[in-house]
DNA sequence: CAGAAAAATGAACAATGTTCAAAATAATAG
DNA sequence: CTATTATTTTGAACATTGTTCATTTTTCTG
């Protein structure tokens, strides 16, 4: 056999993957470290450093499997609903639910890059367009005659108005929204929102 | 002369608080250390622990003090606005505008507790509550209707919704607002919550 | 199987937060 | 003002962390 070394190199990349997800959903990123990450992982230290160029990179490709997962449940969460207001709600509906469940793993995703020192790579940028890509359809339609640019921008307008909501009140924040209350509410925004449309 | 200790007290607070700024407006919070901090201070390595607890306390008393003068922005830029509609847009535009001055200030002020080991003292929860304030006089001008509690939830929601809109979009992020027309479409925004209001 | 190439290893280094015994300073008493 | 006591400041030492690299082990090739 003569894959064996990309086969080996594959399975330290998912195994330390593996073990930095269950550590910071157990703990969040602050219990991410090399040591207890590449005992749980059950390989030496140094290995770390041939599969990934350092923690910064280790967890942005964590990051990115989030991301994957936060994308397919957005989507499933507006499967079959097809009225744009009706599909709106689903969908912020799925994210705020994708974020509850599964918290620390979120707030690595969007709040690692602010305070981390390296620059986010060009292909992770790219794919956080899965948080937007399924907002198009009904905003568009719910703006028939905005041009594509500026529809572009309104989605995300909103995208970042439904986040920042579901993010001040997840932190627990004093200024956050009362958790029980905050899928009434986010459904309520949005009603409001869409009521504003062409006004 | 019986009061030279507290004097000095304070002077060493003031002393590390003010390096800490000029260190987290220079590079952000990741160029904050125990080291250079105490070195630009003009004190030594240990003295930063008589004066706060740890670098976590020292962070949070950073963020307070930018708390208050984003508080102060915040009341300069509604003062002697007083349509509610406007006084909303105004309120957003001195928002955004202490939020992209004051860039790295601001991403430590909300962004560092969530991945910070510590929890938020009360203290400091509760003088978050500038960040409301001002918004609740022309919310429940365009509310008459609403009882105080959902009042307050409201508020807190379109402060979250703001929030997100500008904390995405300085963050460079690919699913953000574009910078350059990121005012317009705040008050945008503000126009559409507000046109859906009693909808 | 022997030799070459690649990968895994963990000891060693560098940078960091924090502590604490010793030195310096301030308050108080005579 | 001086001596004594109380407090604060100091920075060397320690603990924890990310990272490197010479050595060992594994895998591939002929």
């Amino acid at each position: 056999m003569s894959g064996k070394r990309e086969a080996n190199r594959e399975q330290l990349h998912d195994k330390l993957l593996n073990a930095a997800t269950l550590r910071v959903e157990g703990g969040g990123l602050k219990d991410l470290n090399a040591r207890t990450l590449t005992s749980d992982a059950g390989c030496a230290l140094g290995s770390l450093y041939t599969a990934f160029s350092d923690i910064d990179d280790l967890i942005i490709h964590m990051n990115s499997r989030t991301l994957k997962r936060l994308g397919e449940a957005i989507e499933a969460a507006g499967q079959g609903v097809d009225d744009p207001i009706d599909r709106l709600k689903a969908l912020a509906k799925g994210y705020l639910r994708f974020a509850a469940d599964n918290h620390a793993l979120w707030v690595a995703l969007f709040d690692y890059a602010a305070l981390a020192g390296t620059v986010i790579p060009q292909w992770h940028q790219e794919e956080q367009e899965v948080l937007v890509r399924h907002i198009v359809g009904p905003v568009s339609a719910l703006n028939p005659d905005m041009d594509n640019d500026a529809m572009m921008i309104r989605v995300r307008t909103l995208f970042s108005a439904v986040h920042g909501i579901v993010s001040l009140s997840l932190d627990q924040r004093f200024i956050g929204v009362p958790q029980d209350q905050l899928e009434t509410e986010l459904i309520g925004f949005i009603d409001q929102m869409v009521a504003g449309l062409g006004g």
